[in-house]
DNA sequence: TCTATTTGTTAGATTACTCTAACAGAAATA
DNA sequence: TATTTCTGTTAGAGTAATCTAACAAATAGA
């Protein structure tokens, strides 16, 4: 029932870290701040207060100002560090812009594990240590998405030698068309050459680096490509599946990926 | 009140899924199939349906066979996606084990956007696409936390170099200890030196790398020294504060971090 | 066909959370 | 002091989710 490592739940974890953040720039934390804070009603607060001081993560006595237990404290801190580390993964590596990452990560934070929360951590210090990852993230993967509306992957030779191209035909440099593919052959996925909303109704199709997909019937100009996907057969436009790009190479089918 | 882009909880996304995986392996989906894949009661699976029914994202009828609609497939492919990227993410990235990863990923897909699940995947694709950051992430990073009770982050000097050392007492190369840090004055963190135990307990704390500290007082064997972190003062005990390394340069404090 | 087992549903309770509306206490203002 | 305003609480309702226990329907076995 409870959510995560706390024992309590997202909810509350909202309000401690709500409280923690109050405290960290005013003198005291009063339910209307909070319900301000977390856009509730103050209504819905007293009786989360009371909850937390039940659970002996705050002190809080009717009509009186909300300090934290070294208990409620922990979690707090906890769960903030949490929303830091996903907030800044979104925006500094993956590049999604402020509010967005911060819509996620308030909702994520509670469910990033102990350990994951370390080694997340941890990739970032090996970031600021490290100015070759520095430099590919900051200059390969973000060049790579900065055409919007364009092909994404896209590097400059400079950086990712082999991932350079110029956005005319020499596209495909080893890479194999989904449209290409022999009807019962699989292959790979390596990666969505779409705009961006064919590249997102892709994706959120299962369309991913990494998966496998079957073609099971090639299609034409009005006939539409039929792929089997997770055990799915999916229909694809041709106009579609031109996008999806495979690993020529056939892969060696020891891993997953296909199974779960 | 209901979670994320598709207007409906976590909890029905749950279910949605789950019929998604059941029927990618067997003909038909049954109250008892999801009820055990979800770890749930048959009597909970019901009511469940009907809220999905309701919303046109599944066909059911009492004592029958469950399918989905056209909608409802999309939805169940979409969180798919979105565990099969943060599941990923979690194992191949950052080196967490799968069975950890799968928990966490399971809660956190319904709260990633679509934008930030479309980076991800993209991310996915510039790894595959470029060597250069698959070495960094397999060897570099992964070589960093394979002793996992010794100090993390650690390169090997052929992969990159600036970070390379040997775990004798070359490890600051061009770090500050926050043990040697000028009482009042403030550093962003680089890195925790730290064993597991200690290294979990400060980064739940909040010292993660790029946050400011500020020393308020420096200690001693006994006394515990105090540094202020998000505006609160922490204690740490001389052989904790020990492992906090900091960037030898003072910031520009031109961005957050501080504030919010 | 009759019975036992499996499977699915219902009823009823519980928990957690939210809201609005009404009210009460405290502080500020006149 | 009296009154208005701000702040916090309570009451009452509603939603979503879960459970156990009892029951009903379908299937399988004898």
């Amino acid at each position: 029932m409870s959510d995560s490592k706390n024992g309590i739940t997202g909810s509350l974890e909202d309000y401690l870290e709500t409280i923690f953040r109050i405290l960290g720039r005013s003198a005291v934390a009063r339910v209307r701040d909070i319900a301000e804070e977390l856009d509730v009603s103050p209504a819905s607060v007293t009786p989360a207060m009371k909850r937390l001081a039940e659970k002996e993560l705050i002190r809080y006595s009717k009509r009186n100002y909300i300090e934290l237990t070294e208990k409620g404290l922990l979690i707090a801190r906890r769960t903030m560090t949490s929303h830091k580390l996903l907030s800044r993964f979104l925006t500094e590596i993956l590049g999604i812009d402020r509010e967005q990452a911060e819509n996620d990560a308030c909702e994520m934070e509670h469910f990033l594990s102990e350990s994951s929360m370390e080694r997340l951590a941890a990739f970032f210090e090996f970031l600021a240590a490290c100015p070759e990852l520095q430099i590919l993230i900051d200059t390969g993967f973000a060049n790579c998405l900065e055409g919007e509306t364009e092909h994404l992957p896209r590097c400059s030779r400079s950086i990712c030698p082999l991932m350079a191209h110029d956005d005319d035909n020499s596209e495909g440099f080893e890479l194999l068309r989904l449209i290409d593919l022999q009807p019962g052959s699989s292959r790979r996925i390596a990666r969505i050459n779409a705009g961006i909303q064919a590249r997102r109704q892709l994706i959120e199709s299962g369309f991913i680096q990494g998966a496998n997909v079957i073609l099971i019937r090639p299609g034409g100009s009005d006939l539409p490509f039929i792929v089997k996907l997770d055990g799915y057969d999916q229909e694809l436009p041709v106009e579609i599946a031109e996008c999806v790009l495979l690993h020529p190479d056939s892969q060696e089918m020891g891993e997953d990926e296909n199974e779960e």
